[in-house]
DNA sequence: CTTGAGCCCGACGCGACGTCGGGGCTTTGA
DNA sequence: TCAAAGCCCCGACGTCGCGTCGGGCTCAAG
């Protein structure tokens, strides 16, 4: 029997076979004149042997051990089961993620119990505007991930079910122009104001945002946005704490 | 930013950072000095994004045009689904199998629906003997598994539900001795051919053992069997071959 | 005798980092 | 003020199970 026919018998390629080779898991088989191996049956059996312990999940260097030794089987078979137990879960988890991905229509890269915070799309805005928006949600879904997302989002949940996005709002906000009138700035955190003061009642129970997220945040905040807007901000938060006991 | 803080709040190493670097998938950031490097929000941010993709199964190799154009991600999601339930198929066959072998108790490179068939362990047999009819049952189930392993199992079914191993009959079969008597042979001859008949008339049906499959095992018998071993399964082989017409 | 398929070998590639070793920087406590 | 400890840097090799390439040899058929 030459390589290639132990091959197809085995279900492998002749490259596997040269590998088992060299790593000392197939006895090499006795040779032509030419250099050919002849392989015989017990050959096969062996590889047979490897091919189903490798089916099952055994890493190669395990074999030798496996191979010659039958209870040793048994604790690897356990690990096994585990690992793939575990490996089910992983990915049955990233396709529940993709799942939401696809139903919310988001970019993949931002966490799909956020998207609805985007602002709508038909509005128009300013490509450093989505950007940033895009980028402060990723921030803040990361930083809240472990300090409780949940948490977070009951914040905003209401009698009537959980809050949107304030779409117009936003869009406001970021296509504040420079050269924006008192009024107009006014008018704008009147309403930002309005928006949020429930939710900062509620924030009251909460644990405070952690230090160093609210730092990152106020850093990204400084990179990206306009003067006009930081003065919004600032307006709005000086607003918001007032109403709340220092 | 140090290095091991951007990678803490990312939940990744230095050395993955380091890696990301190397492929150009992180912009370098300033360094101090003495070459320290320092991070700021925005490498965050990009970290971020990238983690998040690579947890979704996405290859590093296709993050740049992921990260810059967002439409391109929409068929690569759905690569990314069906590789994940395709993979989560293998596993889960892998679980039913393991979870065979654990009921069986066979060992772990045989194929489950096989080892009925294993003699009696409480039989006391030669440790070749053993050795022989764990390959047989390896080479069968695996040149069956592709010809037809439940056609042959149902070979085996009787009104009275599949049969059996033939415990006592393998064990005195695998312990004849060199200088049997005939008288002992001619027996065991006979016992085999009485437990084989029905099934060989079943086997009309069937197409027969392709030829290489049954050469296959004529070697496996040919290097492992003792003389008189191969005297009785010639004797068998005629006794079925001459019930069956030609 | 030639041709073409099949076999041999060595060596590099892949993917996403882990790990090691040797050397500088920075901070903290004595 | 200085030394020890703890970070940081870099380059380079290791992991796992083979795939792939290139160049040369062998074998059976025409």
């Amino acid at each position: 029997m030459l390589s290639s026919e132990l091959a197809a018998l085995a279900g492998v390629t002749v490259r596997t076979l040269r590998h088992y080779h060299q790593i000392g898991l197939l006895p090499e088989p006795p040779r032509s004149s030419g250099g050919y191996r002849h392989y015989d049956v017990g050959h096969l059996v062996r590889l047979l042997r490897i091919t189903r312990l490798t089916a099952l999940g055994v890493p190669l260097s395990a074999l030798p051990a496996v191979l010659d030794d039958p209870d040793a089987a048994d604790a690897l078979l356990d690990e096994l089961d585990h690992r793939a137990a575990a490996e089910i879960e992983r990915l049955t988890a990233r396709r529940a993620v993709i799942a939401a991905l696809r139903r919310s229509g988001a970019p993949p890269d931002l966490p799909p119990e956020l998207s609805s915070w985007r602002s709508d799309p038909e509005e128009e805005m300013p490509a450093d505007m989505v950007r940033y928006e895009h980028e402060q949600l990723i921030l803040i879904g990361h930083l809240l991930e472990q300090g409780g997302l949940t948490g977070f989002s009951a914040l905003f949940d209401t009698a009537d079910g959980p809050m949107t996005a304030p779409a117009p709002l936003t869009a406001r906000f970021y296509t504040l122009e420079p050269d924006a009138s008192d009024d107009e700035v006014s008018a704008l955190v009147d309403a930002l104001v309005a928006y949020m003061e429930p939710v900062v009642a509620r924030m009251a129970d909460t644990p405070p945002l952690d230090s160093r997220a609210s730092a990152l945040l106020d850093e990204l905040n400084e990179q990206t946005l306009r003067p006009v807007q930081h003065r919004v901000l600032r307006l709005v938060q000086q607003r918001l704490a007032l109403a709340d006991p220092p």
